[in-house]
DNA sequence: ACCCGGTTCCAACAAAAGTTAAGGACGCGT
DNA sequence: ACGCGTCCTTAACTTTTGTTGGAACCGGGT
């Protein structure tokens, strides 16, 4: 995948949630980024390390985690393409939680120096990517409410909606069918139950004919049910600039 | 409470996580404030509602929560003096969640204009407050964890241990000693547990000689004991400005 | 002193979730 | 085609947590 692709996908969500003076997508086209490629489950930067570049997403799906002294991992977000998952490492230097990859994934790679220097050049600029750090902080406090007060089969339903509906801003939901590339395992860290407890929960969320998850895939069966279940209100995503 | 002291605890806390220059200090000096105060169980600013300033926590203690559908409230934070809780409604101006007092509280009200202002003449103040709401959203990392993870007991003892860390910082610590005016009902609400077994718990840990709650106020029985339970590592706090 | 409302506390029972264990499906490499 | 490992699936049993309902406690107001 070539840079500008990428910084294009950057670009576009960027949009979603601040308005762009055309001087300022000038700058970000001109942003110097360096792509890797990550195979699957594998770490990208690790709790404790300190991080000399933030990344964004080109392709792939990648989480953040934390886990704790017993052993356990909380799954805390899950990123799409065209995301900065670790954005906050630029004030923030010792990372406190993990980022990993999910499925293989290209990442593009930009210095901290150099968006500190964009920041000072731009304050349009620095004010959107502060913008989009701020939304990551009301996605935690959703996730929060979820994994605190909601039912298990709710809790699944929510994340699921949640995915979705930003997946669909970059044009990759086909109906009622996403991707979700997580295993029974990763669902439970996510939600804060055990695997087999998740396993259990999937299968009564198929067995009322709400929605089906199979081999990383999600297809909506029945919309209404899955939306009342979920509890889904898309606010907390900030996905439009009102000022 | 003048207005000075006011001033005074927010730079004390800010030097904490940042380092702040000696011209941008006499900038905070001069902001203007204006001070109101808030009996105990007030809202001050609801889910929903378009924010036009920022608060400021002289005194008293406060809380952030989400009430979902079902009519279950999740408390997402605690916030203590020297604090400003919905920093991020200066980009994200429609509250995602409630703001509200636990106590009687002296509040200081900055408006959204002046902070931006502010931001445009000194970057190293935007810095300094966008490092803040970074450290606001590892607060949230920690609380997803917190309840997606930990039992019970530990939970209780984890969210008593970060309070008590902040505390100390304002020097709100006496020894073994310190304030958390919550209800049980609202600790429940932290923790993800319903009232009644907020309850249990509660006896549980001072059954076992760990800590005592009482009308409001920690005691602590054995630190040993309290520190293992809790599994508490104070770097997500991000309390030295470690560049 | 009294009452009142909000807490706190507790017990008995019900439901949700964790634990353990084991068989089956599937994909991959040889 | 075979074996291997990972994931999925399920069941039986245990533990944790929720629910309901009621008693005791406490502080503030009259």
């Amino acid at each position: 995948m070539p840079s500008d692709a990428i910084r294009a996908a950057l670009i576009k969500r960027l949009r979603l949630s601040s308005a762009i003076a055309d001087e300022d997508i000038k700058e970000i086209e001109a942003l110097p980024i360096s792509v890797r490629h990550y195979p699957a489950e594998t770490a990208v930067v690790r709790d404790g390390e300190r991080a000399t570049d933030c990344c964004l997403i080109a392709d792939g799906f990648c989480v953040r985690s934390k886990t704790i002294a017993n052993g356990k991992r909380q799954i805390l977000s899950i990123h799409i393409p065209g995301e900065i998952p670790d954005l906050m490492s630029l004030f923030l230097h010792v990372m406190d939680h993990d980022l990993s990859t999910l499925t293989p994934s290209t990442l593009g790679f930009i210095s901290h120096e150099t968006l500190q220097k964009l920041h000072r050049r731009s304050p349009g600029i620095a004010e959107m990517f502060w913008r989009d750090t701020l939304i990551d902080s009301a996605m935690f406090r959703e996730w929060i409410v979820n994994v605190g007060q909601r039912p298990a089969p709710a809790r699944l339903a929510h994340v699921m909606i949640e995915l979705r509906e930003r997946l669909r801003v970059i044009g990759r939901v086909d109906g009622g069918n996403f991707e979700m590339p997580l295993t029974q395992e990763q669902i439970g860290e996510a939600l804060g139950i055990t695997a087999v407890h998740a396993n259990r929960v999937i299968r009564q969320l198929r067995q009322e004919g709400i929605v089906e998850f199979n081999r990383g895939r999600v297809t909506v069966l029945d919309e209404r049910k899955f939306q009342e279940l979920a509890d889904f209100d898309n606010r907390y995503l900030h996905q439009s600039p009102t000022l």
